[in-house]
DNA sequence: CGATTTGTACGTTCACATTTT
DNA sequence: AAAAATGTGAACGTACAAATC
C-alpha cells in the first residue's frame, strides 16, 4: 500500500494502476509508449522520479527502472542520474531522411543529394564496361568481400583519404549506411552504448534504436565533440564505441581540426572504444588532414563510400578494419549482404582507375564552392570551423520554434528544410538550428530562390530585435 | 558458504571460484565461453544443473541462469527445462556457407550454386540495357523501395509464385538474405524467439545469433515441420515468429505439401506468429502449390529472390508484406539499405519483362532434373516428399561420425561436403546426414566423379552390415 | 500419475554514483 | 562542502512450469 495519497500531487504522468497487468515492467513500458506515441506525454516532459512512481503504483523501484530502460532503448525517453527522466525530443516521430517523394512541388533544401548532374560521366564509364567481354564473370557468388582487382581500386581510393590499407583488411560493401549496419551488428550487442555527437545523422539514430544500441550524446564546442565530456561520459557509462564524421559532421558541418582529432583519439584509446569513423565527406576535407583512424588504427573501423563523392545510386562503399575485428566483420558481411554485386564494384573501380573519379570529385567540389558563395550572400557562417565547402549548412535560429510546426510552415511556403530537433539525441537544447542543404537544388537560381524565401520566413517570424545574425 | 563439499562429485564443468570477478554473471558467461571455444567443454556435454553450480560457486541460482542465458543467445549452449543445459553441437564453429575459395582443388558438393552456366543469357540483357538512353536515371537516390516500373516487374515475378501482390506492399531488396535481415531487424527485438526447422540454413542461424534472436528448433517428420510440435513449443516458449522455406527446405530438400502447409498455417494463425516465408526455391515447386503466406496473409512476410532462379551476383530480391508491418519494414529499408541499386533492379526487370527469365528458369529446371537423375544412379531418395528437382540432396548416413573429421576427411579425398551437424539448431541428433550439392559442379561428368568418390568413402567407412541404403 | 529435477521469469533488495541544492 | 534527490545495475528470493522418472 502506498504510504501517501498522491491525488493532490502534481505528477506529470499518472499511469492507471488498474491497467497494470503482469508482467508489471512490460505493462508499464507499454503504457508509457502508448502515452508518448499518442501525444499524452509531450516531448521534453519530465516524468515523475522512479521512486515516486513506484510508490504511487505501489511497486518496487527496480520495476520502474526496468520499464524505463525499455523506453530509453527505444529512444522514447532519456534519463539523467540526479536529474530525472524526460520524454525524448523526437519520441515517436520518424526522423529518417530519405528521397521518397514522387513529385516535389517545393524547393528542396532538406535532402543532401550528391549533385546528380555529374551522373552522365558515370554513364560513360558504365557503357564502356559493358562493351567488354568479362561481364559474365561479375555475375556469380564468388569473392564475397570483393575481388582482388576491386580491392586494389578500393585501396587506391582509400589512399586518397590518407588511409594506407592492406588489401586483406578491406571489404567492398553496399554503401556507407550498409557499412555502419555491418559494424553495429558485427561488433556490438544489444544494450551496448555508443557515444555520438549531441546532433547526429537521424538514420544512424534510428538504426541504433532498431538494434537496441543506446546512444550517449556528447556535447560539442565550435571544434566538434568535446574530449573532456567524452571522457567523463565514458567513466560514467561504460561506453563501448563512438561514431564520428570528422570531415564534415552531419548536420553541424563542423570539420574537426587535427589537434581536436588527436585529443579525441587519446580519449578513444584510453577508454578502449571502438571508433566508427564515417568519412563519406573526406573529399571535402583538406588533403593533409589525417583520419582519426590513423591515430588509433587498431580499434577503428574506417568507412568510406562513393555515394556523395561519385554516384549515390550504385551503392558501393569501402570498409577498412583492423585484423582483430576481421573475422567478426567478415562473418557479418556473409550473413547480412552475402556480397556486394561485383558489377557495381566494377563500375566504381573503373571510375577510380581511369581517373574519371578524380574528375567528378573536382567538379563536385567546384559546384559546392559556388553554392556556398551563394549561401553567404544570404547568411553568415558564424563558426569558422565549419567545412567551407560543405554540401549543407547549419543555420542558427534566433528564436525558439516548435520544430514540427516550423518544418510544416516552411513547406507550405514552398521550401523543405530540417529543424535541428530531428538530429537531437536525447536532450532538448536551448539553441535551435536549421540544416540547409545546398546540394539538392538542380541549379544555382533555384537555390537563390530558396534562400531568399527562407530569409523571408525568418524575418517574418523572428522578433525584429533578434535579426542581427542575418546578413543584409 | 556451500553446504556440501563438491570435490568428490563428478561435475562436468567446474569453473574456478577464484577466477570469478564482479559482475559475477558476466564473469561466469565469459568463463563458459572460453572453455567452450577452447575445447575444454565438448559439444553436447551436459553442464551441471544451475542449482548445483550456484551451490558450488556459493552464489544465487538466478545469477547462474543469467550467465547461461548469455551463452544460449550466443548459440553456445541450449537449455531444456527439466532436462538440463548442454553445449551446442556447433558451439564455437563458424558454420556460415559462402563462396570464398580462391582456387578449388576439390570437387565441390558443398555450395549450392545456381548453375552459373546460364549467366551469358543475363549478359545479353545487361548489354541491351546499356545501349539505352535512360541509364542516368538509374543512378540516384530516388525510389528507395523500387521504382514503380521495377515494382511492376516484381509483381509479375511474384504472380508466378502465386502471390498476388499490391504494388504498395512490395519492396525491392538486395537479395533474400538481405530481406531476412531487414525482417529480423524491423519486426523483431533482441531476445525474441523464432521457431525454425531442427535443421536450418546456417546463415540464418548465424544471423539470428548476431541479432540476439533465439531460435527454437521444431522437429519434423517426412512432410516437414511438425505442426503439433510447433504448437506445443509456442505454448511453452512465447515464440514471436517462424522461419520456413516450404518449396525446398534447405538442407533437407523437403517440399511441403498443401495439407501440411494448411496445418502449419493454422498453428501460425492461432499463435499469432509472424511468418517469414523464404521462397527462393518457388520455381522448383509444382505450379499449383500456394505459399503459406496466402493462407495467413496478414501476418506473413514473403521473400523471393532471383539469386537461385536467375542470377546470383546481381543481388536483387523481392519482399511482400502486409500493410500493418509496412511502416516498420520501410523504416528498416531506409536505415539499413538506403536503397537497392536501380541499375540491378533494371537488369532483373528486363529479364522478367522480356521473357528471358522464364527461359533461364526452364533451363535451370532441366539441368537440375538431369543432375538428380545422375544422383539416383548412386543413391536412393528415401523420402518421397523431398523435392525431386532440388539443387541438393539430403543423404542419410548409416553410421555416426565426428562431423568435423568427416568433412575434413572427405576434403582430403577430394570432395567438399557439408555434414548435417552444420545445420543443427541446438540439439544433437541420433541420425546423421550429408547435404550433397548437385549444382556446384561445372558439368555432369564432374558430378558423377564426385558421387562415385563419395560412395567409395561411405563404403570404406561404413560398417558393412549397414550399407543396405546405398544402391548397387 | 505423482514426486522430483531442472530451467524460467519476475519482482525485490541494496550499495553506489552522479547531479542538484 | 554536505545533504538530498535521483537513476543504475548486480545479486537475490520465489513462484511456477515443463520434463523426467
Amino acid at each position: 500500500m502506498p504510504v501517501n495519497s498522491f491525488e493532490n500531487y502534481p505528477m506529470t504522468w499518472k499511469p492507471n494502476r488498474d491497467q497494470l497487468t503482469a508482467p508489471l515492467y512490460l505493462s508499464i513500458a507499454n503504457l508509457l509508449e502508448y502515452d508518448i506515441i499518442n501525444g499524452y506525454l509531450a516531448p521534453n516532459t519530465k516524468l515523475p522520479p522512479q521512486r515516486e512512481l513506484a510508490d504511487y503504483l505501489d511497486i518496487n523501484l527496480s520495476t520502474v527502472t526496468r520499464a524505463f530502460k525499455i523506453g530509453e532503448l527505444k529512444g522514447l525517453i532519456y534519463a539523467k542520474t540526479g536529474k530525472g527522466t524526460f520524454v525524448a525530443s523526437n519520441a515517436g516521430a520518424t526522423i529518417t531522411i530519405v528521397d521518397n517523394e514522387a513529385e516535389k512541388n517545393y524547393l528542396d533544401m532538406g535532402l543532401i543529394k550528391p549533385f546528380d548532374q555529374f551522373n552522365p560521366l558515370v554513364v560513360e564509364t558504365v557503357k564502356s564496361i559493358m562493351s567488354k567481354g568479362y561481364i559474365e564473370k561479375l555475375l556469380d557468388y564468388s569473392h564475397p568481400l570483393g575481388s582482388p582487382y576491386h580491392k586494389m581500386a578500393a585501396r587506391q581510393w582509400l589512399q586518397k583519404c590518407n588511409i594506407d590499407a592492406n588489401i586483406g583488411n578491406i571489404a567492398i560493401t553496399s554503401g556507407a549506411q550498409n557499412s555502419v549496419t555491418l559494424t553495429l551488428i558485427s561488433l556490438f550487442h544489444s544494450g551496448d552504448k555508443i557515444a555520438v555527437d549531441m546532433y547526429t545523422y537521424p538514420n544512424f539514430i534510428e538504426l541504433a534504436s532498431m538494434l537496441n544500441i543506446q546512444l550517449i550524446p556528447i556535447r560539442h564546442d565550435i571544434f566538434g565533440m568535446n574530449p573532456e565530456e567524452l571522457d567523463a561520459q565514458c567513466k560514467a557509462n561504460n561506453i563501448q564505441g563512438i561514431y564520428l564524421t570528422p570531415s564534415c559532421h552531419n548536420p553541424t558541418a563542423i570539420l574537426m581540426n587535427m589537434s581536436r582529432r588527436q585529443e579525441i583519439a587519446k580519449v578513444i584509446s584510453k577508454n578502449k572504444l571502438i571508433l566508427i569513423e564515417d568519412d563519406i565527406f573526406s573529399f571535402l576535407a583538406p588533403q593533409n588532414y589525417l583520419p582519426i583512424t590513423c591515430l588509433v588504427p587498431d580499434q577503428s573501423i574506417y568507412i568510406s563510400s562513393v555515394s556523395k563523392s561519385l554516384c549515390s545510386g550504385i551503392r558501393v562503399g569501402f570498409m577498412f578494419y583492423p585484423e582483430k575485428y576481421a573475422s567478426n566483420i567478415i562473418r557479418g558481411i556473409y550473413n547480412i549482404n552475402v556480397k556486394t554485386p561485383a558489377l557495381n564494384a566494377e563500375i566504381i573501380s573503373e571510375l577510380i582507375n581511369t581517373g574519371m573519379a578524380d574528375k567528378i570529385v573536382e567538379n563536385k567540389i567546384a559546384i559546392s564552392k559556388e553554392r556556398n558563395e551563394i549561401y553567404k550572400k544570404y547568411f553568415k557562417i558564424e563558426n569558422p570551423n565549419e567545412n567551407p565547402i560543405s554540401f549543407f549548412r547549419w543555420l542558427p535560429l534566433n528564436q525558439k520554434f516548435n520544430a514540427n510546426e516550423f518544418e510544416k510552415n516552411a513547406l507550405i511556403q514552398g521550401i523543405k528544410l530540417y529543424h535541428s530537433n530531428r538530429f537531437l539525441v536525447g536532450h532538448s537544447e536551448e539553441k535551435q538550428f536549421l540544416r540547409v542543404s545546398l546540394s539538392s537544388m538542380d541549379d544555382a537560381n533555384e537555390l537563390e530562390e530558396g534562400l531568399a524565401l527562407l530569409k523571408n520566413i525568418l524575418f517574418e517570424t523572428t522578433d525584429p530585435s533578434n535579426i542581427d545574425s542575418l546578413i543584409i
